[in-house]
Order: C-alpha cells, then sequence, then structure tokens
DNA sequence: AAGTGGTCTAGACCACGTC
DNA sequence: ACGTGGTCTAGACCACTTT
C-alpha cells in the first residue's frame, strides 16, 4: 500500500509548526527521518529533503549517528543576491556608464599582497568609476594578479570594465566576500559626489582559481547604499 | 544494467567545468536532464539536484518546458551566517556581557510605525550595549510591537537581552534584513566608545509572525568590524 | 498538446561519527 | 560495531510554460 503523497514543502511547514509550537524545543532532538516519515505518510527522501533545507537554513543541526536537533542559536543563514553592478543599476531604470580613472602596473600594498597570496611581481592596478544616471554609484579599487591572468596586460579596460571583461576571459572557482563600513576621505568623497568624512558601504572580494587569486576588488558604495535580503 | 554511480557533487562539478570552459556559454542552453543523465551515466534525480543547486547559487537559470540556460549575469547568491551576538562574541573567544540603557514604552516614529504596520498604539522601546570583554562591541537600537507580543510589557530586559528572550517567546514565519554605514553622532559615538564621525556597519531587522509585526531592530557595530563569507 | 523541470516512492548501500 | 543521515537508482506522475 502506497504511502499518501506528502510533499517535501508540507513537511517542512509541519516541522516548522512544531518548533514553533515547541512541541520540539531549542536544543531539542527530532524522531529520526525513518520514524517521521512513518508519522506522516511519506517516504524517508521526503523528509530528508525538508529536513537538509531547514538545516541549510540553519534552524536545524544534523549529525550522522546523533540525530536531528532543533538549533540551540537560530542562527539563520541569509541568502544576498550580489548582482553584477551594470544589471543593478540597469534594474533601477537608470542609465549605466562606466569611467576609468586609473590603469597601473606595479607591486601591490602589503595587505593585497599578501591576501591575493602573490610574490612582489607587479599586478594590474585599476581604480574606476560606475555611475547610475550619470550620477556615481560605486567606485571601484582593483587589482588583477597578472601571474595568473596574463592577458588582461593587453586590455585597456577604457570601455569595458573589468568586472565583465573578468567575467568572460577569468573563471573563478571560489572566493571571499566581506562588508564593511568606511569613512569618506577627501579623494574618495570627491570621485563620489559625496562629503569628506561621509560613511559608506564597502564591499571586498578576493576570487580564486584553483590556488592561484585572480582578482581583489574593493567596491565603495555611494552613501546611504544600502543591500537588502529577505528571509 | 545499471548506471555508474555518479555522486551529484561531481555532476555539479562537471557542470560547472563546462561552464568555465565555455562548452556551454553564457545564456546558452544545456541538454535536458534527462540526456545529461545518459551521457554521464546516472539517474536523472541526480543530474536534477546538481543543476537544482547550481541554480541556487544564481548561476543557473532553470524554467520548465525551455529548459536550463548558463545565467547571462552570474550574480552569485552569497549565504551569510547571522548568528546571535552572544555566539558571536563567545566564538571570538571574549566574555560577552549585555547592559540595557533604555526603556520606555511609547509610540515609535513614523519611519518604524509605517515599517512595522503599526496603528498609533504604543511599542516597547529598548537602547541596549552587547560588549566583548567589556568593549562595546554593538549597540541596539529595537522596537517591540505589543500588539503582537504583550507578554513583553513584563519583562525588565535588565539581565536577558531582548534577542535571546525573544526567540524563546515570540516566534517569526519571516522578516527582512539590510545592511547598511553610518556616520556616529556624539551620543551613539560615546556609547560604542568611538569618535563621533567614525563609520560603522549597521544591520537592520524587521521580523513577521505571519502578517504582525514582531520586532524592529537596528544594530550599530563598533566601527572597524565586518561581516564576511565565502563562495 | 507537448516538452521540460519538479517531486514522490521504494529499496538499497554508503559514510560518518560515536561507542 | 552500530546507528543515523546522505545519496543513488528506476520508474512514475505532476505542474508549469510555451506552442
Amino acid at each position: 500500500m502506497p504511502r499518501e503523497n506528502q510533499t517535501w514543502q508540507s513537511v517542512r511547514d509541519e516541522v516548522q509548526r512544531r518548533i514553533q509550537t515547541r512541541v520540539w524545543p531549542m536544543g531539542g532532538l527530532l524522531p529520526k527521518e525513518e520514524d517521521l516519515a512513518q508519522e506522516l505518510g511519506c517516504a524517508r527522501v521526503t523528509v530528508n529533503r525538508a529536513l537538509r533545507h531547514l538545516a541549510e537554513q540553519g534552524i536545524l543541526n544534523r549529525k550522522r549517528k546523533s540525530g536531528t536537533r532543533v538549533a540551540e542559536f537560530p542562527a539563520r543563514n541569509v541568502r544576498f543576491r550580489i548582482p553584477i553592478l551594470r544589471e543593478e543599476i540597469e534594474a533601477q531604470g537608470a542609465v549605466y556608464s562606466y569611467a576609468l580613472l586609473l590603469r597601473a602596473q606595479l607591486a601591490p600594498p602589503p595587505p593585497v599582497r599578501a591576501a591575493m597570496q602573490m610574490k612582489d611581481a607587479p599586478a594590474l592596478h585599476l581604480q574606476s568609476l560606475h555611475l547610475a544616471d550619470a550620477r556615481p554609484f560605486v567606485f571601484e579599487d582593483r587589482w588583477i594578479n597578472l601571474a595568473t591572468v596574463p592577458e588582461a596586460e593587453r586590455v585597456d579596460f577604457e570601455t569595458l570594465s573589468a568586472n565583465e571583461w573578468l567575467v568572460g576571459h577569468a573563471p573563478f572557482t571560489a572566493g571571499d566576500m566581506s562588508f564593511g563600513a568606511v569613512r569618506l576621505d577627501h579623494p574618495m568623497a570627491k570621485a563620489l559626489g559625496a562629503h569628506e568624512g561621509d560613511s559608506s558601504l564597502t564591499n571586498e572580494r578576493l576570487t580564486w582559481d584553483g590556488a592561484q587569486s585572480v582578482t581583489h576588488v574593493t567596491l565603495t558604495y555611494a552613501p546611504g547604499h544600502r543591500i537588502q535580503s529577505s528571509f
């Protein structure tokens, strides 16, 4: 006799309900997948999918042998969508444009060099501005590892932003990203059309192709910009 | 004759390889799941799992009937882990402590009231400080909707932070979160042990239990703090 | 109407983590 | 050694989208 075709979403909802009504208290142990499946009248794989989903969100902790527990600290894993700047600007209905401010070839300063795990070989340094309807939106400060992407030396980046060129020419396999806040100094404020001392959100990214660093970039958003997500 | 037991991770890796080497160019159409499964020698469900995973990351776009395409803009969906403050501080090996600075009951200012979709009913307003090794770490400004959580009125929050109390007493079903940067004014700088004009990362959250808002909180981190993630 | 992804079931075996 | 989650396979049906 076949079971009664629960969906994994309905299992997820039922589990969340039991957590919220504290049938299963914080830190409590859930029944094992097989038992839950039998109780709810579905296949174990369906329960597995639902519990895996909640674990990815940080609501459950799962370990083999020890079982599944309600997380003590319901630390949520929140997803943020990190779009290409052109896309983000055009999605607002604004016209995207780009201006190269500086292009040089030199050894990066020690913190960047250390983060990129480079010898003292020169790298390509680019500073540029991304504009929305001709208003400064983001200031970009980028270092490209020429040992990893030697072709970059022959590109002038006057019309095509480094971001878009790299997307097509230097695939990456991993990366780190962080957000912070920074007080604008005079030149940066001037570039962004803001005031010295204003506060800006910064986004720093470092990408890798295997064990070799590809590029290190710091984006400084115009003051007031926020990054949003729902959960 | 059974197929040869590929793992979904190996399928995912192979697909990523083909995207990086442009066997499947940006915007290009992938074979349908069934064909891919046959080519790679595994079950269709295994291919499905791998492709679904990449779609969740924003690397692929999938639509029924039209098929699976390589995303034009490889916008990554990056996961950030948003821990409870106590957990975050203790994870650094520091001693967590907490101090309530203000507790009042009044109608929130218009922007907060609008965001929380409240009438002009009073809400509970709390300001507090979270400290790591007795050094200010985060300033918290919180509004609690007493229509949703009336019990909060009888809690003094002197020793237990609102965050930890709410976790146990006011489950939420959804929320919005955003990050921004702010220039510290004098009182905030003083509370955080920083200088007026310093720049801080802020994290704003609004949680809902169904259609009713639960709480609105703005966290202002001590200057220099960053939020990190890998992908 | 037809094509493609989305999901379910049953059964099996594997892998990790604890004892 | 053993218990629990992790995953795979084959086959089936459903659901959404476009023709």
